[in-house]
DNA sequence: CGACGATTCAAACGAACGTTTGAACGAGAG
DNA sequence: CTCTCGTTCAAACGTTCGTTTGAATCGTCG
């Protein structure tokens, strides 16, 4: 029996009926389970609501993933990693186009943004929907989720930085860092879709919520705010020393920041 | 012993300690829950961890509150609620004084921001440790949550929309609403300080997770995305018609986005 | 055929959860 | 004192969770 080793060696088929297709069980677990994830998140989604939706025994799970948490790991990364390695892969290929000159910062973020938006159009199953698990994985507390999206991500962000880095030269570099973090933070919660302020389907009546059109909104939103001019020192402090709650409220405090 | 109403009517102090800070028990249950909440979550704390943090007992959360989600939404409104007042109130204010000309942006994001600074000042219990419970409530996919927070925010987001409306006449009311909702995602994100990808310890090694000069970047950042250009229709979505994963994107594609 | 190994299955395990119960407590009013 | 009533308490309730177990199943190969 060797339930001591109870994941049978994640490796290739050696199954049942062989040669082909297999276990089918792993992938409709696989699909159940990105559904049910992105649907009601980690937490809120039990091993037997999910085997019951993928039509296999709830033994299952543990038996082809070992535990909850890897399960989700693999629904992850079974869509993750190629996106991620889509990106750095288009990023290098344009800065290889644009040489010698550093490739311009829309063209950054366009090597950002396409292939989460070829992701969601894939015509395969999970498509725009892993989006929305990959955002609200985002900010969800558990340690793990956590742990691993800062592994996953990390060295992709990496490489990102430094492209912007060389397109915004005059840009201090911990500055950029803010703003490479907000606009992962504000791709992230666009791309959750939680339609937490019920504003997308004020905003958007149709049944579909098109997430192309979306990108294509959020992508100038943020690349306005990646080539903003450096913030003076006290716009918001000087507003907040003087007692704005008095409405005193800093007279010249918009030094450094585009009137609208 | 009237168990068929649990919950002894939430009014005023009619406690047995009679005139005078009775009911300790209330108090340091809604201070653990505001502090574990925003630790750990709405579902990963558990009302054993939290009475025991709070020295109670593991009933008085039942008794006081009837339920863990009434328990939460208490916690939340208690800072909530008053920090959604002042923004209204600054905004009032600051256009009464701007009349009869429209309050500029940069004014308005003031109004939104400067309380929520404020709260992150407070000193009294909770402060910039509840601005991250609240970031956190933002994503979190329980329906009730959602549906709290749509009902405590739909107010404020809508008379804030009226003001960003008269202040960008040119800017067409469904992209202002995206904007807008951007804005409050980047907002959210930001004040979770989940720390997602470590950015934060990294861009800030002292101990102290500065949240006033977060929200001095977060501020111009965003206000220059609002007042961005409208996007060409085809900088994105051209790039996706010819194929981007072989480096063809759109030679002329940076119409209607500012350059680096 | 017969044994093997990978897979599936029904059933159970132990733990943790939110909530309820009914008795004990303790000050205030009659 | 006695009765009352808001509060606290230890204990239990019933449910659900992720995981484990050991037998049954089935195609493959010696």
């Amino acid at each position: 029996m060797e339930r001591s080793n109870p994941r049978p060696a994640t490796g290739p088929k050696t199954g049942p009926a062989a040669g082909r297709g297999v276990p089918a069980t792993k992938a409709r677990i696989l699909d159940a389970a990105e559904a049910l994830f992105m649907e009601h998140g980690f937490e809120a989604t039990s091993l037997r609501t999910l085997t019951s939706a993928a039509g296999v025994n709830l033994a299952a799970v543990n038996y082809h993933f070992g535990t909850k948490e890897e399960l989700f790991e693999t629904v992850l990364r079974r869509r993750l990693d190629p996106m991620n390695l889509q990106r750095v892969e288009l990023l290098t290929r344009l800065e290889a186009k644009a040489a010698p000159h550093a490739l311009p910062c829309d063209r950054i973020m366009l090597a950002l943004f396409a292939p989460a938006l070829r992701l969601a159009r894939d015509p395969a199953r999970g498509g725009k929907d892993f989006l929305r698990l990959l955002g609200r994985a985002y900010a969800d507390p558990a340690p793990f989720i956590r742990q691993f999206l800062a592994e996953q991500y990390a060295p992709m962000i990496a490489r990102f930085k430094s492209a912007f880095a060389r397109a915004l030269p005059h840009l201090p570099r911990r500055e950029l860092s803010w703003r490479l973090h907000f606009i992962m933070g504000a791709l992230s919660y666009t791309l959750a879709g939680t339609d937490a302020l019920k504003l997308i389907a004020e905003l958007n009546p149709r049944g579909s919520p098109n997430d192309e059109l979306l990108l294509r909104r959020l992508a100038p939103f943020l690349l306005a705010g990646l080539t903003a001019p450096l913030p003076g020192l006290d716009d918001v402090a000087s507003a907040l020393g003087g007692d704005i709650v008095e409405g005193v409220a800093a007279p010249g405090a918009d030094r450094g920041v585009r009137k609208c």
